[in-house]
DNA sequence: TTGTCTGCAAAAGCTTTGCATGAAT
DNA sequence: ATTCATGCAAAGCTTTTGCAGACAA
């Protein structure tokens, strides 16, 4: 049980429940790193850890409340959480192969601050994720079925 | 019965029953633009008409299948529909009153284009919504709150 | 008539909550 | 010893689906 994990769970004010702690790990060690309850509830039930769902929704949103995990809707059926890296970033989810990317750029910001103030809006916040084809799943140049026959 | 609605339907070759004329009669009726199913249900139930939830969602679905509406998540819990008025837009909404505001901007998606290709993506489509304090739910300068002393 | 639609009730999918037990400090 | 956290089951919300009866064309 890694010390860094439980001095940031301490930091928090959060008591040190297994619970917290697997949790916490599990986003530590995972490659993926946008991840559901669900997803987290079962990676931790396959490693052998005795963890309820509710128990799982509860520690996410403490982790949310404490800053250590962030949360956003990327399929508008359910939130996926990721740790909280500092910077504020945006995502493109790719509509074939489910392929997430982040991006954060000053300029489409410049332009939701633009809106906003031509609405009368104080902006203080916004909620994005772009649709596409990512580079593994979008025709290519060489594609037999887009390439034009000689 | 409106028979531009009626004439509306058949062109998406929906057969005319009560609940879509009537769906659709209080979407071209009301003054709120943005209406969940829940929402649509409880007026006509308000207004003596016979319908059953499922049968409005139901009914929404194909609206939006025929390109007569258009659905948005604005809260991220349930999904709002309004009339589709060709020009596609994105939404703005006061996090204090829940007043909504639609724009559209050139130059935003030119961004988001740009974005998408940076990182290897065909761009086609996003959700956004922007989050802020409407002109009415702001701080002015003229408040007493914020109004510095002489 | 015939195929489609409706209402109702039940179910599904994600998330939250009540409650008695159990653990942390 | 207290206080807080957990697990389970039940409930909440939005949305979908199964089905028998009802309706449009």
């Amino acid at each position: 049980m890694s010390s860094q994990v439980v001095e940031e769970l301490q930091s928090a004010g959060l008591r040190i429940t297994t619970p917290r702690v697997k949790v916490l790990e599990f986003f530590r060690s995972t490659e993926s790193r946008h991840c559901s309850a669900e997803d987290v509830f079962r990676h931790l039930v396959e490693e052998k850890v005795e963890i309820g769902l509710a128990t799982v929704y509860r520690v996410l949103g403490q982790l949310v409340d404490a800053g250590i995990l962030t949360s956003s809707m990327l399929d508008s059926t359910k939130l996926v959480y990721e740790l909280n890296q500092g910077k504020r970033h945006d995502h493109i989810i790719c509509v074939n192969c489910g392929r997430v990317d982040e991006f954060s750029d000053p300029l489409m910001d410049g332009r939701q601050k633009a809106v906003a103030d031509g609405l009368g809006y104080v902006l203080t916040g916004h909620q994005l994720v772009l649709h596409g084809y990512c580079s593994a799943c979008r025709p290519k140049p060489q594609d037999p079925v887009t390439r034009k026959k000689a």
